[in-house]
RNA sequence: GGGCCCAUAGAUCAGUCCGGAAGAUCGCUACCUUCGCAAGGUAGAGGCCGCGGGUUCAAAUCCCGCUGGGUCCA
């Protein structure tokens, strides 16, 4: 595929060969015209360890400057890294690649990217490989991705291809890599909605980088056919490079696995609190973990660990299969307890917080992978490691006391959650025979979070044995079945456009326009103050006047450039109207967008900054904000977030709203601008409440007022958490707050009222109410205790007839006690009870004495009917009932009749 | 965003499928036993069965809604 575009002039000039690799028939150019594979894994081993290609040792810090400062010295603008949380994105989480630092925006052509040509190191991270960490030797959940971008227009031509590979192969030579031992691979590339050719630079084993060539876009009436699917030439030829940093300082020094390269001084730590000696000068002990690595790499996936084994034994010395085996287990946890404590401090001071949804369960399944490893060796605690981690990394962004937090509230969680979880497993075992079935394991794990391993240790406790399927995975994943992709394809309008006078003229309330479309009950105008619904602002209601006629509107909408207006009526292209925005309704949402940003920004000054907008809502009576935080947030922390914004309201902040281009936005006020969600748009409007300093910036398209007094009164009325993870606030902000307020004066005086006392003494009112209510209750149950046993002597004697005694009445008693007087009174040989309860709701209670051998379900059946009713109980005592209190009387008699039927 | 699960005494849970007088264990209180403690024995207190509707003669139990929690997946 795409053959003819890697014929470069670099490789003709230096003499580069085309080579068809032997093993996987993969095409590949080398300066060695001896060469046969193409020095990828697994065709072959990997051949630095234990001999780099490097001059000398690199570390990360100096092997990212190098590559940063290479390409500035050549014409690139160097980049600070992005948060590892995708916050300018909304189709994926994490960060995967340096390339994702400008899409889609940039690379669609419609932003330009910050710089151009730029170069960065971004940190990434990557979790779908999650389980090859600590096995092959190579590798992570997060890295660094070095990468150096050009983006090429009509208008703008940077550099493409020849320039790309002769720059990263001047980086190799220079840093010592002998350039016959270069070789770079064809590898066309398809990923993310565009594709192109690309080639991987591999040295002795290892794939260094990987130079992308985006020049398509996924267009389904595109005509280039890629794997089946259609693509067209995209607008921008984006040079897109990954350098990995990490594998860059494995080459530099050829440790025995790019962990030992990259954590040295973690696994360090790690082993001596474990008590494992890691010991990498031994001659025995490293060529055990350089062979074991060596041969990962070349192993397909999905192969056997005893193969491998079978195949390790036979390179090393000193060590026995099961010894070997032991260690390499061991490590394995080590190794992955170094990657994992990485990922997690970069994850939760990057911003991600914890949660069951979104980026926040990736943080929370990587921790819970760390905690149980932690279980299994024991001694140490995550804390320590994260804390190590951002000792020892520059490069995490911020790492306040808010990551120990959230991290000891997620170790107490998982701590609960293994309570709980073992107290049920540990319950099906005992009362279980035999072996737990495959159902109950899916249980544990995916309704309570037990993983299977856990089962397994759980069971060996108890002497049985579980096996676990090998297809575990597999099994959950059938059961959850293919997620839906999301179609973020926008609709195309041909609509005329609108001048949208809500942002010109903000105190706007009437306006003449002309109808330039309309639509059944729909119009466009050709200008309108009208606020379309967007950015959880309800839009502008009001009407439109044609002469005498009037028109409501009811609904407003946006579509691309133009402002949709619902009518109640039809009007004509061409009509003059004149329009009437509600202002009521306006200034209400006006107050409550304000009144968000200021809530958040007092959020953020009291929970941290973790806090997150994850949606939000502005209405007219209330307006509802919905945040990222890790715990409930307390009444004392909402009062200190209510206080807060209101005293940025009585300050007197001016609100500033001006469009700036995205770049400068950007740099001025960081992604937090983008709270809200992210605009399309190269110019943003950015509104900013500013006064010395910024205390909330963000990018939005809402109606705000121009100062901060104008929002008035804020009132937090409620805070729900509606997601793990997420809390929502409810307040109101101006008019509404007296409102609510009034309604809430008026809920406590009723309430004072009903117990006459002052609303002050209304919580201790209430308190000894309920007390006093409940120890009634009490003492009623007792007295019908009492009662029931007076009753019980005042029916008797019964009348006898047939050798048994019929104890039968009409009884002023509830069910309860009637069953009560029925056992007393059938403790008496040869006895049948038979109560009916007065009232419209007739209550049947039917008991006899064990000697009488009859059902006495069966003769209430019978004599409920009678009251329109049913009944059930035991063969000894019955009850039942029926609605129709004129048949009382004939359903004892037919009782009565029935038990003597069946007596005889 | 989608799925599954849970809520009953201070704690842990039965009871819910299949409606018929709210239970167990631990803890608590008092007494017995003891020089004292632990242990044991006896008695007792402690429940709006999460909240609100509905169905039914009858609801902890069935149905609907809500609230609070847990968990898996993307």
């Amino acid at each position: 595929m795409f053959e003819e575009e890697y014929r470069l002039e670099f490789f003709e000039e230096r003499g580069f060969h085309r080579k068809l690799c032997s093993e996987c028939g993969e095409h590949f150019w080398t300066l060695d015209g001896e060469l046969e594979v193409c020095q990828d894994t697994p065709c072959v081993e990997f051949d630095f360890i234990g001999d780099p290609p490097f001059h000398r040792k690199l570390t990360q810090g100096e092997m990212r400057e190098h590559f940063l400062s290479f390409f500035e010295e050549r014409g690139h603008t160097r980049v600070e890294r992005y948060p590892v949380i995708a916050r300018w994105r909304d189709d994926v989480f994490l960060v995967h690649a340096s390339i994702y630092d400008f899409q889609p925006h940039a690379t669609s052509g419609r932003v330009k990217p910050p710089a151009n040509p730029l170069v960065v190191s971004q940190p990434c991270i990557r979790l779908p490989d999650i389980d090859e960490v600590g096995k092959t030797g190579k590798h992570m959940t997060c890295f660094e991705m070095m990468g150096h971008h050009s983006f090429n227009s009509h208008e703008e031509y940077v550099y493409w291809k020849d320039e790309t590979v002769r720059y990263c192969h001047e980086m190799l030579v220079e840093l010592g890599v002998n350039e016959e031992e270069i070789v770079y691979k064809e590898h066309p590339w398809i990923g993310g909605g565009n594709a192109g050719p690309s080639l991987e630079v591999n040295i002795r084993g290892l794939e260094v980088a990987t130079l992308v060539f985006m020049n398509m876009v996924r267009d389904d009436k595109g005509e280039i056919d890629l794997e089946g699917k259609m693509y067209s030439p995209l607008k921008l030829n984006v040079v897109d490079t990954g350098y990995g940093l990490e594998r860059w300082v494995w080459l530099s020094d050829g440790a025995p696995t790019i962990y030992d390269s990259v954590y040295g001084q973690v696994i360090e730590y790690i082993c001596k609190k474990i008590d494992h000696t890691h010991d990498l000068e031994d001659h025995d002990y490293r060529r055990l973990l350089e062979e074991y690595t060596k041969l990962s790499g070349r192993m397909k996936r999905d192969y056997e660990d005893e193969e491998l084994m079978d195949a390790l034994m036979e390179r090393v010395d000193g060590y026995g299969r099961d010894e070997a085996k032991t260690i390499l287990e061991r490590l394995r946890i080590v190794y992955t307890l170094a990657d994992h404590s990485k990922t997690i401090a970069l994850m939760l001071s990057d911003g991600v917080v914890p949660s069951n949804v979104e980026e926040g369960y990736l943080a929370r399944m990587v921790i819970r992978r760390a905690l149980r490893l932690l279980d299994k060796v024991g001694g140490l605690e995550l804390k320590e490691l994260v804390a190590l981690q951002n000792q020892v990394f520059e490069d995490l962004m911020s790492s306040g006391p808010v990551v120990f937090d959230m991290i000891d509230a997620e170790v107490e969680r998982y701590r609960e959650t293994m309570e709980r979880g073992k107290r049920l497993v540990e319950r099906d075992l005992k009362s279980l025979e035999g072996d737990l079935s495959m159902e109950k394991l899916v249980e544990y794990y995916d309704t309570h979070g037990i993983h299977p391993t856990i089962v397994e240790e759980l069971a060996r406790e108890h002497g049985m044995t579980v096996s676990v399927p090998e297809n575990f995975n597999t099994l959950l994943a059938e059961l959850h079945g293919e997620p839906e992709v999301k179609d973020t394809v926008e609709q195309e309008h041909d609509l005329p456009e609108t001048e949208m006078l809500y942002h010109l003229e903000p105190m706007i309330k009437e306006f003449q326009a002309e109808v330039v479309h309309t639509e059944e009950d729909r119009v466009v105008l050709n200008r309108s103050a009208f606020y379309p619904e967007g950015g959880g602002q309800l839009c502008d209601t009001g009407v439109l006047k044609r002469g005498d006629d009037v028109f409501q509107v009811s609904y407003v909408e946006r579509k691309g450039r133009s402002v949709v207006h619902h009518i109640d009526g039809v009007l004509n292209v061409g009509d003059r109207v004149k329009a009437e925005v509600c202002v009521e309704r306006r200034m209400a949402l006006t107050r409550h967008h304000t009144a968000t940003h200021l809530i958040i920004s007092a959020a953020r000054k009291v929970l941290g900054d973790h806090i997150w907008q994850k949606g939000a809502q502005k209405g007219v009576d209330s307006a509802r904000l919905d945040i990222s935080h890790y715990k409930r947030i307390s009444f004392r922390e909402l009062k200190e977030i209510e206080k807060l914004a209101n005293e940025m309201v009585l300050e007197g902040i001016p609100v500033v709203k001006e469009n700036l281009s995205r770049d400068e936005a950007e740099r001025r006020f960081g992604f937090g601008l983008y709270q809200g969600g992210v605009p399309t748009s190269d110019v943003i409007r950015v509104v900013h409440i500013s006064d010395q300093v910024d205390y909330d910036a963000q990018a939005c398209g809402g109606t705000h007022v121009d100062n901060t007094t104008q929002v008035g009164a804020i009132k937090i009325l409620n805070s729900q958490r509606i997601q793990d993870g997420v809390e929502r606030l409810v307040y109101s902000a101006g008019m509404s707050t007296i409102e609510h307020m009034q309604k809430q004066e008026e809920l406590l005086r009723k309430s004072a009222e009903v117990f006459s006392v002052d609303k002050e003494e209304l919580p201790d009112t209430a308190m000894r109410f309920f007390q006093e209510w409940k120890g009634r209750g009490k003492e009623l149950e007792k007295l019908k205790g009492y009662r029931s046993v007076v009753v019980a002597e005042e029916l008797l004697p019964g009348r006898v007839e047939d050798g048994v005694e019929f104890v039968t009445a009409e009884v002023d008693l509830d069910t309860k006690e009637m069953l009560a007087v029925a056992e007393r009174l059938t403790t008496h040989e040869k006895r049948v009870v038979l109560l009916a309860s007065r009232g419209d709701n007739v209550q049947l209670v039917f008991s006899r004495s064990d000697d009488v051998d009859v059902n006495m379900v069966d003769i209430l059946k019978a004599a409920s009917k009678e009251i329109g009713g049913g009944g059930g109980g035991t063969p000894k005592t019955a009850q039942g009932g029926g609605k129709n209190p004129g048949g009382r009387k004939r359903a004892l008699e037919v009782a009565r009749e029935e038990v003597k039927k069946r007596i005889r």
